[in-house]
DNA sequence: CGAATAATTCATCAGGTGTTGAAATCAACG
DNA sequence: CGTTGATTTCAACACCTGATGAATTATTCG
């Protein structure tokens, strides 16, 4: 029986300004130094509203993370090209969505995983895990090869951003993006196709 | 006037008890989510008498970072030898660290650092700026390059730290430190001594 | 209008935080 | 023994956290 009367859903500038306010502050402080009630501050409204829209913290969350980030789509697109190439394209698409607006959710995951558990093993075990190594495993010969080759790459990609956007070392910090690429691309490239000395070897 | 009398200060095992968690604890959850009342409890101690050790939160912090761990040592020690490959010692000397009782201490640092501003200063200023800045300035020829090209290193060192400690990626995390030596040694050493494209240039 | 329903707020719970000052316990000395 | 002073604990303050459920306001429909 579907009821038709009262008050339809109007108005949801509230809910998305919520969702605003909420990535802000997951990018600017991480998970768990994110208080419901600052975002609910910011947004301009009682923090028992974001219960209301959102139920639990952790599902505040993951609404904020669901809209903007994609890396299923990003990785692919930073694969067709020269394989050569792969390791800089790797290093200057991960810069140019973490300086992008949407990648205010990009430094809130990373931000949260570094200092929260859970966020932890959603980084590790669906980006690093599922994404990152399934496009390296289009890029290198030997598939046994891919766990070891795929964590290595994301050693110094993570350890850029770290650096740059969490650490903010200088002059890293305020570097133009192509000057990065060029000083860590190579590296990345060397992680995905220069031999390994006795990498697949794992239990 | 000296006073001698009353109660003399016996019994010292309770206070470097105190300090021991503290290090497993702030090393485990990093500065924030360690609490003074866990600490104490991990001691069997009231919380009041950590204030009375060793006063507020960050005191202590402090006071457990100063025993264990001396970059000014440690570095220049990574720097005799042969300079092309000093990127493998210093990923070496980074991971036995890491791995030692001590490194416990290290990892404190660094968890803190990734969540909480006046720890990152701490590293950043500190250990990035002056003892690292000063070793890769001993490697290289023209000091100009020396800001960037340290950050660079650093950014592959913290990287390896982020994701064999932090993050706890497979197969990084459990693997021989042989072969992470080997494997990203030799991008340490680029970093290092290879030419940069135009590095220098900076604000 | 009046009923239904959504949007929003109030008050509150149970718990955790760093910190403080006074009180109690205990060992060593004169 | 009794005083002294270090060690240790008790109790509390003031504040912040996520979460709940009831109450209130506002809007839209029949």
């Amino acid at each position: 029986m579907v009821r038709r009367s009262g008050r339809r859903p109007g108005n949801q500038d509230t809910r998305t300004s919520i969702l605003e306010a909420a990535r802000a502050s997951f990018a600017e402080k991480g998970f768990d130094k994110a208080s419901i009630r600052s975002i609910a501050a910011d947004a301009g409204v009682d923090p028992a509203l974001v219960h209301h829209y959102f139920g639990t913290k952790e599902k505040l969350f993951l609404a904020v993370m669901n809209a903007p980030i994609n890396p299923g789509e990003l990785i692919p697109q930073a694969l067709d090209g020269p394989r050569d190439q792969a390791g800089e394209r790797l290093i200057r698409l991960a810069i140019s969505v973490w300086d992008s607006p949407a990648g205010t959710a990009a430094l809130a995951v990373f931000r949260s995983a570094l200092s929260n558990e859970w966020t932890a093993r959603l980084l590790r075990e669906f980006v690093v895990t599922q994404i990152l190594r399934r496009a390296v495993g289009e890029i290198i010969d030997d598939q046994k090869e891919a766990p070891m080759r795929s964590a290595l790459v994301a050693t110094q990609i993570a350890g850029t951003m770290v650096a740059r956007y969490v650490l903010r070392i200088e002059p890293l910090a305020s570097a133009d993006p192509d000057i990065i690429a060029a000083a860590v691309g190579p590296n990345i490239q060397r992680f995905l196709t220069d031999p390994m000395p006795e990498v697949f070897k794992q239990p």
